[in-house]
RNA sequence: GGGCGGCUAGCUCAGUUGGGAGAGCACCGCGUUCGCAACGCGGGGGUCGUGGGUUCGAAUCCCAUGCCGUCCA
């Protein structure tokens, strides 16, 4: 999924600046200079501006401008899109609005405006390498915009921005230039005509620049973009008088691209108009302020500025000093935007999806600090001043702060000990790298395995002369790439299929299942088979239904679809048993079913879910509920869901925290839980509009998308969540609630998992069913049951030890006699002999003792106990060239039955003929005069 | 989803052709000292993550699994 206006806003005529261009940190003069104080006041083409204004006025400008133009202001949405995987974070402001242009989803209002947050980095847009380097790429930014669903079209839209941007922001006109889709003569009249732009400052481009398409089909249109000349000053050196459409080496920048959705796409690519096209805009909040505050870089803007000064003051250096210090500053300020605002949203750093990529984020932020000698925890600092900085625009950023600075030091803290860990075997490694050449194998294994950057490995191995071959690690890197790639089997993300889209259409399912589980008469709209439309299903068959209304609720929010039945309103015969119910698009409930009987479209049915898992189900949700405000009672108010199931049988719940739960907190939350139950009261449930919700102080979650009216449910003191799923009438209801499980999913996120009503009961009936047969094995009571465990350990341990004793003991008391059977031969001391009740860490002993005693001599020993035989043969050092202690063990194991073998000076051997032993142990002194 | 690395005493870790489970710190006792710091001597403490397998024998090799770390998707 493309991104609408957004395309590219925050990218557009970038130079890109690849790993090899700055390997030895060469920054191009262009880029180096554009911080520098001597030229930041120099001869700037600014705004006529009386006063200079703020990065917050210009995004309060923009919202109250289209306010007063009948525009819905509506909150920004999540960092984490809901409801689209194909998106990794939201990254344009069309994104909540994807289904309402793709007319999935209706509104109650046709003309919105937003200010987005975004961010652009590891998905199909990734500028995270880029950003330091040059001056507008981020990963975090805010996107302004516009939104028309069908209602006004190019003629207000390009209207209204000409407006704001030349009246209202107050840009100079000869500064502006405008793009056009080269087919577009609708546009470029209108420029003319409305906008009073003339001919000349009107340029025509190609699909590439100017054409947007949502997807392969669907909505899409040309779009018209809004240019501004920053003048020569800008520009690469050399390139001061390129004239646009060409970008001047960084003098134009595109500000505003308006997109027209005017088509539908279909498969065979061919274009038909839409019945009501539609409005997409969007502008980078940074790029304007830079332009309104006569700066050059969106990093001299004062929505960034200031966090480049803090953190210039934490490092201890002086800004424009130095060109790698500001890089790392500008690094490091964005950095600190982004993990500031992606954690607020509930990304947690993980070594997957969208955690990962927010921990690259960091973790290239500390790196480069680290590089320039920062090696103290500072992030956590920086993006508690993001919040402070953002606070006029994003006031609930102070309700994280406590828990987004421990995130993030959470993170530095793991990175600074991954790193210790890494630059062991970094030093381990270059000690052995020949020929002053760290090989690509060990790069990447340092990289692959212990997380240490190559940029990093480059930086020391600089310092010890070392080189690092760098085609053989990319070549490592491919291989792994490739492994990945073919691992990767789902990747066919699920295409809703057009019939659905079609019913949806026609209009929403109507829910009754908040209240009833039964339906008297629903009317089958459709009947589906292998998702097509058929006209009815004979007894056997599978297939899909979908009905006007229904109690069935459709899995989401983490609760599972209902099962049960569709009767015969008439007879009362079951006609289908519904499996599961899901959304095949949001609001479209779609009842899985096994046919029972004759099924036709059109006919009426009695729906009725199976009353018994249902109830199951609403006592696991409620209980999720009251379990997550136990939580953030029991561990603290970073307590965040992470995600939940909510089944019959048992719920999950996943939440943000950083160590296990010790067996008292789980106790704790348990007792909460538990007295919420006891106290009987009712669980309320009202609709009321999200803001007003949000207000009241209700937990909305992440990646959960809401409308605008929203259910909240509410257990009154206790609990209050924004859900859409169903709840029991009182807590009471519940009977019971029990943890069952608690364990961790990835770093800070831990899971639960509990059972309520009879799942709790045959839980605690199992528990005490098990003691009491424990008790009964020990013969005594459950209460003693312990105490009697543990006099058994301690018996247990100090029967070992005695035996222990006894058998040193008996060994021992055999030693001298077996002295007295030592020979010699050839003139070296050999003794093989047996012992009554000796294990082999007691011959080992013993022959050791022996060794040391007689300096030189040949030892075989032998004890054959419960039918098998343990040898041990040990030869003084001075003897092993000519005696092999491994030879001598094998050849007495082979003579009873078993194998065996060691060290030149001691080795071990094991058989299974106790009979044969002692003709095997005579044995060993020709064996050893043999060798000798 | 696919790799790679780690898991050994309370803590930090060592332990290679498979054959003695170890060090430092911490703890306890004794000694030296007026006392402390420090030092000396001695000691307790281990399901070698868990479960299987191979083997005469597994911390070590193989399989599965849990947790932690890390990279790729």
């Amino acid at each position: 999924m493309a991104d609408a206006a957004a395309k590219d806003v925050a990218e557009a005529s970038e130079p890109r600046v690849t790993r090899r261009d700055r390997s030895d940190l060469e920054f191009s003069i262009w880029v180096d200079s554009m911080s520098k104080p001597e030229r930041a006041g120099a001869n700037r083409p600014t705004c006529h501006n009386e006063n200079v204004v703020t990065g917050h006025e210009i995004r309060q400008k923009f919202l109250d401008f289209f306010a007063a133009r009948g525009h819905r202001v509506v909150r920004s949405s999540s960092l984490v899109p809901a409801n689209d995987p194909t998106l990794l974070f939201t990254n344009a402001g069309m994104n909540q609005f994807k289904d309402v242009f793709l007319g999935l989803e209706k509104r109650d209002y046709s003309r919105a405006t937003t200010s987005q947050k975004c961010v652009r980095a590891g998905g199909k847009h990734n500028d995270l390498e880029n950003v330091g380097y040059t001056r507008r790429h981020h990963t975090f930014f805010e996107m302004l915009g516009n939104f028309s669903f069908g209602d006004y079209f190019k003629a207000e839209a390009i209207e209204y921005a000409w407006d704001l941007v030349t009246r209202d922001y107050g840009m100079p006109k000869d500064r502006l230039y405008v793009t056009v889709f080269r087919e577009d003569d609708e546009a470029e009249l209108l420029w003319q005509k409305v906008a009073g732009v003339p001919k000349d400052r009107i340029f025509r481009l190609d699909e590439k620049d100017n054409f947007w398409q949502m997807g392969e089909t669907g909505p899409c249109g040309p779009c018209s973009e809004i240019h501004y000349d920053l003048g020569p000053d800008a520009a690469e050196p050399g390139r001061e008088n390129e004239q646009f459409p060409l970008d001047g080496g960084g003098r134009f920048v595109e500000i505003w691209n308006l997109v027209f959705m005017q088509f539908d796409r279909d498969l065979s690519g061919a274009l038909t108009p839409l019945p009501r096209p539609s409005i997409d805009t969007g502008m980078g909040l940074e790029r304007v302020a830079a332009i309104l505050q006569g700066k050059l870089s969106n990093y001299e803007c004062d929505l960034l500025s200031p966090i480049v000064e803090h953190a210039a003051q934490l490092f201890g250096k002086n800004p424009g000093e130095d060109a790698r210090i500001d890089t790392v500053l500008r690094i490091c300020a964005d950095h600190a935007r982004a993990s500031e605002f992606l954690i607020y949203d509930g990304v947690l750093p993980s070594n997957e999806g969208r955690g990962y990529v927010l921990r690259k984020i960091m973790r290239r932020a500390m790196r480069n600090a680290r590089m320039t000698g920062i090696a103290e925890p500072f992030l956590y600092k920086l993006a508690g001043f993001v919040a402070e900085l953002m606070k006029p625009a994003y006031p609930e950023l102070m309700d994280g702060v406590q828990r987004v600075a421990r995130v993030v030091k959470d993170e530095e803290h793991r990175y600074a000990t991954t790193f210790q860990v890494a630059e062991k075997v970094f030093h381990d490694e270059a000690k052995s790298a020949a020929a002053g050449v760290l090989p690509g194998a060990a790069a990447f294994k340092l990289y692959d395995t212990y997380g240490m950057a190559l940029d990093e490995q480059q930086e020391m191995a600089r310092e010890l002369g070392l080189a690092i071959d760098v085609a053989a690690f990319d070549e490592a890197m491919t291989r792994q790439r490739e492994r990945a790639r073919a691992s990767w089997k789902g990747a066919e993300k699920a295409q809703i299929a057009p019939v659905y889209q079609e019913l949806a259409a026609a209009g929403r399912t109507r829910f009754l299942g908040y209240d009833s589980l039964e339906s008297g008469a629903s009317v089958v709209l459709a009947v589906l088979a292998d998702q097509k439309r058929v006209e009815d299903l004979q007894p056997g068959a599978h297939g899909e239904v979908i009905l006007d209304q229904t109690p069935f609720y459709a899995e989401a929010g983490g609760q599972v679809g209902d099962c049960g039945v569709l009767l015969n309103p008439e007879t009362g015969d079951a006609v289908a048993e519904v499996e599961t119910t899901y959304p095949a698009v949001p609001g479209l409930s779609v009842h899985k079913i096994k046919v029972l009987g004759p099924l036709k479209a059109g006919a009426t049915v009695a729906a009725r879910v199976d009353a018994e898992a249902r109830w199951a189900t609403m006592r696991n949700h409620t209980a999720t509920h009251l379990a997550h405000a136990a939580l953030r009672t029991v561990l603290g108010k970073h307590v965040k869901q992470a995600g939940s199931v909510v089944e019959p049988s048992r719920l999950r719940f996943d939440f943000s925290h950083y160590t296990a739960m010790d067996p008292e907190e789980v106790a704790e939350v348990e007792r909460l839980v538990n007295r919420e139950i006891v106290r009987n009261t009712p669980v309320e449930t009202r609709l009321m509009d999200l803001d007003q919700a949000l207000e009241t102080g209700a937990m909305a979650l992440f990646g959960e998308k809401y409308g605008d009216r929203v259910r909240v449910v509410s257990v009154p003191d206790f609990s209050r969540e924004l859900c859409g799923g169903t709840h029991v009438r009182r807590t009471g209801d519940i009977g019971l609630l029990k943890i069952v499980y608690e364990g961790s999913i990835s770093a800070g996120v831990r899971r639960i998992e509990a059972v309520t009503g009879s799942g709790a009961l045959e839980r605690f009936q199992n528990t005490a069913d098990s003691l009491q047969r424990v008790s009964q094995m020990m013969r005594t009571s459950e209460n003693e049951v312990f105490d009697q465990l543990d006099k058994l350990l301690v018996q247990q341990k100090t029967l070992e030890r005695q035996i222990e004793q006894l058998k040193d003991k008996l060994a021992h008391g055999q030693i001298g006699e077996l002295e007295q059977q030592a020979r010699t031969v050839k003139g070296v001391k050999v003794l093989s002999g047996q012992l009554a009740g000796a294990d082999r860490a007691q011959m080992r002993n013993m022959a050791d003792a022996l060794r040391n005693k007689w300096k030189s001599a040949v030892i075989v020993l032998a004890s054959a106990e419960n039918g098998a035989v343990s040898i041990v043969s040990a030869v003084t050092k001075d003897l092993t060239q000519k005696v092999h202690a491994g030879k001598l063990a094998g050849a007495v194991a082979q003579a009873v039955g078993g194998k065996g073998g060691g060290r030149p000076d001691l080795a071990e051997a094991g058989g299974k003929d106790p009979a044969a032993l002692s003709a095997a142990l005579d044995k060993v002194y020709s064996d050893v005069e043999a060798m000798l």
